[in-house]
RNA sequence: GGCGCCAUAGCCAAGCGGUAAGGCAGAGGUCUGCAAAACCUUUAUCCCCGGUUCGAUUCCGGGUGGCGCCUCCA
């Protein structure tokens, strides 16, 4: 597989330190408030990252994080007249929704920041007896310039990082590129006890004591947005490395952004939606669908044609797997001609998935594969075919499905006896050629949302 | 100012040296008592100008237009 490495920017063949085995990290959401559908996207598209992996037979562990403990928290807690914990929890259960409904597994490990403040503890000390960090006012800060790679993430001349960077004369860094790894408690604040006194972990630090925790000193995959490149990626990196002496992520992948009408998204602008609103209005799975129509790294632009655009493509899926049902309940006895031939173009089609989720986790491309799935299916189960073909074909679209993460929404209906007994009634209806009385009967159980399509095999119902 | 990204049909979006996948929407057709679904057909001088090449949407240079990071941010 082929990845495109943020520290490198070039693809490259994806090498596991372990044979077999991928540790995968994605920086999660700061639980202050409902995730909005910007936060979705690295949200589905490293599921999927990882489902891949899976499908392909590695053992992944998968830590996403939630940072528990921030400015933002206290502010909110501040606003709401609650506590930061009660922010904490009403947020990340909200979270959970959210990625239920998006189809995102829960990650092998949820760590939180606060959960984590001894292993953060550890390596600042660690970083201070190696003389990459420095208390001051109570406050611990890392020494940015001391660490001679500090840049070659976002690759940027360490002269202009320093230039953008901002000089808070508050606090009493020794260089403006230093940042916090431990801030002195305000009063009124959460704290935790430390050598350096009553504080609390900065932003950075969280993650690389995280990683530590549950992976280790180096990962394969580091993940987020591409916002996080500088300075908190940066960062990382330089806590991380100096505190182990060792590579800290060997792949680096970031994904682009969601724009609202060709804007960024962002808080500031007050042009953001939450995943929750457009679930509201449209579901959740078509989030998902426009998460993956497009390569992870480019821009998408958010609207409500769009994500129409996206439910509508989805119906053809879903579509499609009630047809598989169908030519299942209705197949042959025998295998018919052609079923051998069919069946190699599947393995095709499978071939070609995969070799698009290889390029850099091209989902866009995988998904046009799919829909020829589609087509192949739909054209060949028009007439009956023996149920062994029916079965291979369902099983590979199942597979494909599940691995993007689609068609989760998928549910299995019955039909009670009254309603039997209203189809039958209308068949013979048809059959005595009372259209009128057919039609009625049509009428009358789409009104309860039971859609009737009549074909050469039989009668094919859906729910709506 | 520094560092990047993007420009493909009405819309969304792959491809990236041999004249263009897929989806949505539209048009025509097949099937059907009708309908629905499905299937078939149909819709692109790949932003502009140069260059390299037998050949460029695809590589190089220059424009134009959009966007992002450099500050909390997915």
């Amino acid at each position: 597989m082929k990845i495109y490495n943020t520290l490198t920017r070039q693809k490259e063949e994806f090498v596991p330190l372990e044979p077999g085995k991928v540790k995968i990290y994605a920086c999660g959401p700061t639980v202050y408030n409902f995730i909005h559908i910007g936060n979705a996207r690295p949200i589905c598209v490293f599921d999927t990252l990882r489902r891949y992996f899976e499908y392909r037979g590695y053992e992944v562990k998968f830590v996403q994080n939630f940072t528990d403990i921030d400015d933002k928290l206290i502010n909110r807690a501040k606003d709401e007249g609650t506590t930061v914990p009660d922010i904490a929890a009403t947020y990340i259960k909200e979270y959970m929704t959210d990625a239920v409904g998006l189809g995102v597994r829960p990650a092998t490990v949820h760590p939180k920041a606060t959960e984590t403040v001894d292993e953060i503890i550890d390596v600042i000390k660690t970083l201070e007896e190696k003389g990459f960090a420095y208390a001051s006012q109570g406050s611990v800060y890392f020494r940015s310039r001391k660490f001679n790679e500090y840049g070659k993430l976002s690759h940027m001349p360490i002269e202009d990082l320093e230039s953008g960077s901002r000089v808070d004369v508050s606090e009493h860094k020794e260089d403006p590129l230093d940042f916090a790894l431990w801030k002195a408690a305000k009063p009124g604040e959460p704290f935790w006890e430390s050598p350096w006194g009553q504080g609390r972990p900065g932003w950075h630090i969280e993650c690389t004591a995280m990683i530590r925790k549950h992976l280790g000193e180096t990962i394969d995959i580091h993940c987020g947005g591409s916002d996080l490149i500088f300075p908190h990626h940066e960062n990382e990196i330089a806590q991380g490395e100096c505190c182990s002496g060792h590579e800290y992520a060997r792949y680096w992948m970031h994904n682009g952004f969601i724009n609202v009408d060709n804007r960024k998204m962002s808080k500031s602008l007050g042009n953001f939606f939450t995943t929750r609103d457009v679930a509201e209005k449209f579901g959740y799975e078509p989030i998902k669908f426009l998460m993956l129509q497009a390569h992870y790294r480019t821009p998408i632009n958010y609207n409500y044609d769009i994500i129409e655009q996206c439910r509508a493509a989805l119906d053809r899926l879903y579509t499609c797997r009630d047809h598989l049902d169908f030519a299942a309940a209705h197949a042959a006895s025998t295998p018919v001609e052609g079923e051998e031939a069919f069946r190699q173009s599947v393995d095709a089609r499978r071939q070609a998935f995969i070799g698009a989720m290889d390029d850099d986790l091209n989902t866009a491309d995988a998904i046009s594969v799919l829909f020829e799935l589609v087509r192949d299916c739909n054209s060949f189960f028009a007439e009956p075919k023996s149920a062994e073909t029916v079965a291979y074909a369902t099983t590979c679209y199942d597979e494909l499905t599940d691995v993007l993460g689609l068609l989760y929404n998928r549910k299995v209906h019955s039909l009670d006896d009254e309603v039997e007994a209203l189809i039958e009634k209308r068949q013979a209806a048809r059959k005595a050629k009372d259209f009128k009385t057919a039609d009625a009967i049509r009428d009358e159980l789409k009104a309860k949302g039971i859609v009737l399509e009549d074909t050469p095999q039989g009668i094919k119902w859906h729910k709506e």
